[in-house]
DNA sequence: GCCAAAATTTGAACCGATCCAACGAAAGTG
DNA sequence: CACTTTCGTTGGATCGGTTCAAATTTTGGC
């Protein structure tokens, strides 16, 4: 038997329903954007023959066009698009970030990649009138790939020393790791070590502080530059603080406490640049019974909610997550050609059970 | 001082480019697409021209249109946005939908809203290849929509008695559910109780296994009847057993429990139809020094990591859910007209510590 | 029955690109 | 030098809608 139909059928188009119709194509589109205007008649009949012939609506890829709006902002990373829903920053930031466009009808696009080049092409390709840009790692390039779209953006955590004329919102980092190591050093601790965040693209282990002070990401550098002000401040021999760089999970964080409490004189404090190291820090401690706050203390930074039920609860800087986010959302949709503008955010810090007087 | 230019400035296009560098359009464009095939000179000269313009490259949603694929597959549910970051069972899901995307280049965007008629607006102008929709509530109404898009689609967790004709991915709720309940008959558990999932869109509150057998969602529906139908097998009166229906949040299930441990025979065990449920209920039991499982026993359905390190840590019903993402995006992105099919997995007990022999 | 006003409908222009058949020029061949 | 290839470029057609000024039909008033 010859078939009936070709075997590919080109997808329906108004321009059929008009023609099945008989009516224009500008009354056929009228009857689904406007139905008000056209003579019920006249709708009712294209509307018949619309669903006689299987069509599924208008495209949106053709409205698009004319319309000029996708209605939908871009949230870009570098991470995996997984990030978004492992990492508790970002689920905090994201749920923010959705509150603030569900309120506004706005849609959400996930952009990233496996790779680089990937990367750079689904940022060209993006259907999105403007990205808000996570800036955890490999921030400038994607800063650049999305500027270089010529649509509104901002940046979220950007490296503070970064170009000046990007949008970027961000929170003050060294106010906020001068808060943590001010608190620890009120409590009588001398003996610290630091548990960073990377600080390039490369890897984890042991580092020192002229290397971080090369950092790619300056978010990193500049909690390591206000812990290390607050404990110069009190006289403590910053020289002498191990630093491990970490890429913020749980294999190199559990590496870097191996490396830190190697040595001799193990440290009474921790100063974890994120709050999922320090909940990783904590797991590690626990497993050999070394006590928090009893034998060391840790702060961690960031304020996500799993801070709140680990144990022990832990102190860290809060950021105010929701606010950015509102504020991100805000700035995209928003967007009038308004000067590019760059808001430091405060911190706060919340002292919860896992800090604690020095035993010394 | 007048203006010199016009406030507002149409955005540059290829053709303005191309104008600019004296070449064709045609040519234009495979500088952008096909460099290779342009001659260097020309090549340079339309790029500087570009640069110049402060053109953005080729606009996506010119592309889009003669392409035809948007390269995205769109997620909806009836749930606002952030449920895609807040429930547990959404992120488990939604991290493995991310992985298969990312393995194949795709993007994701979230569809949602606020309000019903949004929703449907949303879904009718997202710009996809495709939906993955969420069921957990309000399901019919979302599979309606999608499938009027004429997309492919797949439905996550639908009514297993809904419309055959739709491709849906989803558990044997009531093998599941027949699982948890001999589980705690085994363990000589003879007082249950149940805390249901919402059945229809009306709230919270103590309800009846004929309610629940008129429930608008199914999947409701199925987890009641594998657990009655195994609590009968053991001569449980399943009419004595009381159901509350909750929302899945803190306060309909801590609600609930204030309602069944008011009566006087209060349950030995608890079936709790998510995760999110039981854990919840851990809650309100601990702070009523409740002891799980030695005054109580509970089970929850999915199997999220937070019951892993919940005090105790939950027996459940585990779902395989990073293969049903995994094979959802394979059935949206491998789309080639082929039939529409239903898939049930098989889903799993895992026995942790919330479970254990009935103190009677 | 005639005319202006109101209500509908039409069809061309446009949105911003990609694709491709056709063409011109340069290079290679006999 | 005529003749085929090869390479690069051109410009029209197309993707699937929306919009709007102009044309047409209806309605209403007298």
């Amino acid at each position: 038997m010859a078939p009936l139909t070709s075997g590919k059928t080109r997808p329906i188009r108004l321009a059929d329903i008009a023609k099945a119709a008989g009516v224009s194509h500008g009354t056929a589109s009228n009857v689904f954007a406007r139905p008000e205007i056209v003579r019920e008649e006249v709708r009712e009949r294209v509307k018949a023959a619309a669903e006689a012939m299987g069509y599924g609506g208008p495209d949106p890829k053709g409205r698009l066009l004319r319309a000029g709006k996708v209605n939908a902002i871009g949230v870009a990373t570098a991470e995996p698009l997984s990030y978004f829903f492992d990492d508790p920053f970002a689920r905090v930031m994201m749920a923010s970030i959705s509150q603030a466009c569900d309120a506004t009808g706005a849609g959400i696009s996930l952009v990233s990649a496996a790779n680089k080049e990937q990367l750079a092409w689904n940022i060209q390709s993006a259907l999105v009138d403007g990205f808000i840009v996570f800036c955890v790692d490999g921030g400038s390039k994607l800063v650049e790939l999305a500027r270089d779209r010529k649509l509104p953006f901002v940046a979220l955590d950007l490296d503070s020393d970064d170009d000046e004329a990007v949008a970027a919102i961000g929170v003050d980092n060294i106010a906020g790791a001068g808060l943590a190591a001010r608190h620890l050093t009120e409590l009588g601790h001398r003996r610290f070590a630091v548990l960073a965040l990377p600080c390039a693209d490369a890897g984890f282990g042991p580092t020192t502080r002229e290397q971080m002070e090369k950092a790619l990401y300056s978010g990193t550098r500049d909690r390591l530059r206000g812990y290390f002000a607050e404990l110069s401040r009190v006289d403590i021999d910053v020289s002498h603080v191990p630093i491990y760089e970490t890429v913020n999970d749980e294999e190199s964080v559990w590496a870097g406490l191996d490396h830190i409490f190697a040595g001799a004189e193990t440290p009474t404090a921790i100063l974890a640049m994120s709050d999922r190291i320090a909940l990783h820090a904590l797991d590690w401690l626990r497993q050999r019974d070394i006590t928090v706050p009893g034998d060391v203390s840790i702060v961690g930074f960031d304020g996500v909610p799993e801070g709140a039920v680990s144990k022990p609860p832990l102190t860290t800087i809060v950021q105010p997550i929701a606010e950015m986010g509102r504020l991100a959302v805000k700035a995209i949709l928003e967007n009038d050609g308004s000067p590019t503008s760059r808001q430091l955010l405060p911190v706060e810090l919340l002292v919860r059970a896992s800090s604690g007087p020095s035993p010394a």
